[in-house]
Parts: C-alpha cells; structure tokens; sequence
DNA sequence: GTCTATAATTAGATAGAC
DNA sequence: GTCTATCTAATTATAGAC
C-alpha cells in the first residue's frame, strides 16, 4: 500500500490499478476540500474520469472510500517523526513549521480531510479524535513526563486546530496568506510556551 | 425579532408565531450540532413537531432558515462587548472565559452553527470569515493600534477557533472536559500574550 | 475492469385543500 | 396557519451485460 503516483508503466499493468490510484488521489483532493459531507461519490468519479459504479467496485462504499483516502499514505507520519526527534528544544518551532509545510504542499493530507468532515459526520469526528490522541497527544504527553503534561498536550492541539481551520479552512487573514516563516516566528514561540513555559496551575 | 421563550401566552397568540419560535429553536439546535449540511429541514421539522411544508411556509428555503437562525438572537453581541469595555488589561482572560461561558450555556450560538457549517459549506465559510472579521478582528486590531495588530488579531483568532473546535466539535481532552476557570488559567495568558506580549518580527 | 441501467432512498421544495 | 400529497432532483448502491 501506499505507492504514490504509479505512472503508467509502458509494458501494461493489469490497467485496473491506475484507475484505482486516480480515485483515491481525486477522492483525496475532494475530501479535503469539501469534507465528507459536501462530496459525491459521482463528484469524485467525474472528476476521475471514471464511472461512478467503478468506485463501489473498487471501495465498496462511500465510507470505504473514505476511509482508504485518509489511510495516511506516507503523507504525514514521517513528517511527525521528525517532530519528536530532537528533544524539547526548538520542537514549537518545529511542530507549526512541520504542520504547515505539510498542509501547504497539499489539502489531501489527512488532518484536512478529517477535520473538513468531523463537524457534520459523527464517524469523521471519531477518527479525528483518535488520530490526534494517538499521534500528537500521546507522544506529547509521554515526552513531557510533568504532572500537567496532559493539559499542555491539549494546549498544543488547540494550537494545530486553531491554525489549521484559521488557515485552510476559513481562510482568515493575515494567518492564511501568511509566510511558514512568519508564522512559525509568531506561533512557534507559543506552542513553545504551551510545551515548556510556564503554567497556571489556579487553586 | 429576538424573543427568547415566548412560553404559550395563554391569552392566545395568533398562534402561529409560537410554531415559528419552536422552529428556530430546534433550527438553532440542529445546525450547531451537526452543521448546515448534516441538518435536514425534515430532521428540524420532526423534531419540533412541525410539518416539513411549515417550515418552508415561514422561512422560504434551507438556507432562509439558516440565515435566521445565525441571526444572533441576543447571544453573542452583548457578550462581545463586555470583552472590549475594559481596555487591553486582562483582556485574554476576558476573552477565554466570555466565549466558554457562552458556548457552554448552549451550542446553538452562531459561532458554533458557523463553525460547523464551514467546512462543508461555501455560503457558511463566508459567513464565519466576516463574522470573525467584523465582531472580532476589526474591533481589536482598532484597539491595538500597532504596526503588527493585524497579525496580534490573528493570532487571537487561531486561540478562539482552535478553542472551539478542539472543546465543542472534535471534544479532545482535557480541553472538552475541563472548567472554565482552568482554561481561563492556562489560555488567559496565551491570549495576552498574543494581543500585549512580544513578538518576533523577522528579517 | 468497465460501463449501462436502474433500484431504493432521501432531500429540498411546491400546490392546494382545509 | 397547518397539513396532505406530490414533484423533481440527487444520492448511494446493485445487477448484469460486455
């Protein structure tokens, strides 16, 4: 699983597989612009110059489908890893300018697609909560090891959220025209600080 | 426009009227729980024991009845002023604790129905991005009158979406269960931060 | 593998009786 | 104002020919 772009090797493949890579790719572009709700499954077909009844041949169902768009073929995963290796410092930085170059090259990451469809698909939301708790709270919270690790994991997603919607999804500016430099100089600080500063522990 | 609970004056009314109310109400309901497009107007209809037709009668189309039901009612103006009444000083705990309080009284707030229409709906991404721009970004970066203020704006903005969405539609922890007052503690400062704090301007 | 045809369901919306 | 009945269009999904 997980070849990107299969360019139609010239001794014929058994054809059926190109297809099949042009589906999830359009299916991903569509997802993430339009989250699962506001796509058709005929909208992906048309757009993949494809019959609609080829993608139930190939996916079954919309949500199979789906669920094979946003199977994190090697789009963001590596990039996390780099996040977590290097220790504490410097890693604020690190996570908005990792996040945004990954969501800059392309709105079929994964974290798009999901965070399009939580709001209006009860399965999305699942999948999203599950996503961040596996790959973003957990590491976190195991790396930071204090008694509010949990709280400052949480004060980072809200990070990632808040400028993933702000920025792709309803495009407020300046964050959304901004440079990857310029907003890991403003942001990079504050998750920084969401990581290692101090915190108001009240009562 | 804007009576929250007309409760069946006995008296009568023309009667229609309390119809009408029942409808936005569930209409607010809906919408900010499952946005524009995970509502039906059959789904508004049954659940406030109404016929479909009527719904249509009194608000012409879906998206009359969205319109109207974003109409803020009371909820949110008011609030947002008393942000904005007390100068620069405390303001980010102002601001956390204004926008928690309201969203937690009920998730038919107009912030809520846009945020979760937006991604699924053009017409709702637009809304939310003028929303955003005229009740929040406007007023402040006025307020903050610095060369960056617009940037300062947006960063609040990133803490009010990323709020939102990580407390009320993805419901990660512990930001979905926390109180008020401990996210007033810990994203209080944050918000300071980014409106009267420092800021790396590169280059 | 690919397409045609179509079933089954559902959504938004309208006409018109009462 | 309220409801019945209905239309139209679109959607997910399947059966079956080629």
């Amino acid at each position: 699983m997980a070849e990107e772009d299969v360019p139609h090797r010239p001794g014929r493949w058994r054809s059926g597989a190109e297809s099949k890579q042009r589906i999830l790719r359009t299916a991903r572009e569509l997802f993430g612009r339009h989250g699962y709700r506001g796509t058709t499954v005929r909208a992906i077909a048309t757009a993949a110059e494809v019959d609609p009844a080829m993608v139930f041949y190939f996916f079954g169902t919309k949500q199979g489908l789906f669920a094979a768009a946003i199977e994190m073929s090697g789009a963001v995963p590596p990039a996390i890893e780099s996040i977590f290796t290097g220790g504490l410092d410097g890693m604020g930085d690190r996570i908005v300018r990792t996040l945004l170059e990954n969501l800059d090259k392309s709105d079929r990451t994964p974290l798009v697609m999901l965070t399009r469809s939580a709001p209006t698909d009860e399965q999305s939301e699942a999948l999203l909560r599950e996503f961040i708790d596996r790959e973003i709270t957990g590491r976190l919270a195991a790396m930071l090891d204090a008694p509010d690790a949990a709280l400052r994991a949480g004060m980072v997603n809200v990070q990632i959220l808040g400028l993933a919607v702000a920025r792709y999804i309803v495009r407020i500016e300046p964050i959304a025209s901004a440079s990857v430099d310029e907003l890991a100089g403003s942001f990079g600080p504050l998750v920084q600080r969401c990581l290692t500063g101090r915190t108001a522990l009240p009562g």
